[in-house]
RNA sequence: GUGGGUGUAGCUCAAUGGUAGAGCGCUGGACUGUGGCUCCAGUUGUUGCGGGUUCGAUCCCCGUCAUCCACCCCA
């Protein structure tokens, strides 16, 4: 073998393909449901779209982004996530003029310049929803409903939802400080990784696997004591929401997302079963991304849903049945095998998947071939019958057999 | 970027310091025009790559590449 795939990146093939079709067609029936409409992203953008947007001081911007300049120099990056380009979007054409909240979808290739493991590879695909134009916790009540609802219709089970705010920028640099006083007695106590974020992100000390760590910030301040009013009835008023759906959730005042822009609402589903990457989809609010990008003063909110991660589930409990012929036509001698052609051809027009067999080989050998691509029927057409205009037909599941016209084979399943 | 594990047939894996085997799969036959079950036969390898030690390396050592898992970070 001479080539293989890039690094991190991944042929999908029968029959895990089957499993994503469904996985896409469920999402999309409730997107349409929840009046989510598709939009189609570019996968390559100018690179101040991400960095404004996911912020200079992160791991995404600073280390994983693929970066390379196009040939008049224009620095270009395959976009990390869906978001910053929802954006762009939505600010480029004006859809703010249009009734909000706007509520998209879409779906498809992110790129991340990471060291792959279980659940993360370079190339990894989303799906993604986001709602423009409403601050109202009715609509951050709803994309969790709809989250999940479209992951118990796909039959995840053990799946848990975490959620937590993490305030505005009228009650987060208060928090922050506060936090910051905490960590500080002590902070040569803490494992390196932590005494970097001490810098760049205190709220990430939170989540620290680091034992010691853990010991040390007992007692920190949370999140969701320091939350200013506004704040506060917004996060309420969602709980209450989603307890009249019931839905359960669990408050985790250390969640911590990882991009600059989130606001307010943050939550994330997590399963036991996918390593240590566990977060299958996580979203929340970004209410001032729109008018950073230039647009009017726009709350809205967002999830992506990991699509490799999310196949990883499904397959724990289910294996993708790949669809099957219905007719497998054998033919024996030249005269019958274009005979075979001519009449797969008619059961193709009405819709009615028919395979050949393509090469000159015994009954034998093609039946077995129809047996193992799990075709229901076999027609068989030799000599005999085509001097009789009839067709052998034979159901390979009960064994039975018949006779048909050569020119009304569906008649044998169309009863 | 850091740490650890693993590289042998299409796949899953054995094996020995004396140049490799099984199961599955695939092809054919037993059954001259009837699949599945059974039996029989056939089929595939530069043992990831390069170097070293050795009379001799798939095995031991070094390097390298790939891959997996974990850290960082994220979906």
């Amino acid at each position: 073998m001479k080539y293989n795939a890039l690094k991190g990146v991944e042929d999908i093939l029968p029959p895990d393909i089957f499993l994503w079709q469904r996985a896409e067609t469920v999402a999309k029936a409730f997107f349409s449901r929840y009046g989510f409409s598709e939009i189609r992203l570019p996968i390559i953008e100018s690179t101040d779209i991400f960095i404004r947007s996911i912020g200079e001081s992160t791991d995404i911007v600073g280390k994983e982004m693929y970066t390379f300049p196009d040939k008049a120099g224009r620095s270009i990056t395959l976009r990390p996530e869906g978001t910053a380009s929802a954006v762009r979007c939505y600010v480029e054409h004006g859809l703010n003029n249009l009734p909000s909240p706007q509520k998209f979808f879409y779906t498809g290739p992110m790129f991340r310049y990471e060291r792959p493991q279980k659940g993360r590879q370079r190339q990894f695909y989303q799906i993604g929803a986001e709602a423009f134009g409403s601050e109202h916790p009715s609509i951050d009540a709803e994309m969790i409903v709809m989250l999940n609802n479209l992951l118990s219709e796909l039959g995840l089970k053990e799946v848990e939802f975490e959620l937590n705010s993490i305030g505005c920028e009228e009650c987060r640099p208060a928090y922050k400080a506060s936090l910051t006083d905490f960590f500080r007695n002590r902070l040569d106590e803490y494992c390196p990784d932590c005494k970097n974020r001490f810098s760049t992100n205190p709220l990430r000390i939170l989540d620290c696997k680091v034992e010691h760590c853990i010991e040390l910030r007992q007692g920190a301040p949370s999140v969701t004591d320091h939350l200013c009013a506004d704040c506060r009835a917004h996060f309420d008023e969602l709980l209450l929401r989603l307890g009249l759906m019931n839905i359960k959730y669990t408050l985790n005042p250390n969640l911590v997302r990882g991009l600059d822009y989130y606001t307010r609402t943050a939550f994330e589903v997590t399963s036991q079963h996918l390593g240590a990457q566990k977060a299958v989809a996580g979203g929340g609010r970004y209410d001032k991304l729109v008018k950073e990008f230039g647009g009017p003063d726009t709350p809205a909110i967002g999830f992506a849903i990991g699509m490799e991660r999310l196949i990883a589930l499904l397959k724990d409990s289910e294996t993708a049945a790949a669809p099957v012929p219905k007719v497998f036509i054998a033919a024996l001698g030249e005269e019958a095998d274009r005979q075979a052609a001519v009449i797969a051809e008619g059961l193709r027009r009405q819709g009615t998947w028919a395979e050949l067999n393509y090469a000159a080989s015994s009954l034998k050998s093609q039946l077995r071939k129809a047996d193992r691509l799990g075709a229901e029927y076999a027609f068989i057409i030799g000599d005999n019958e085509l001097k009789d205009g009839i067709m052998q037909w034979k159901n390979l599941k009960t064994g039975e057999q018949g006779q048909c016209s050569l020119k009304e084979p569906a008649s044998v399943f169309n009863k």
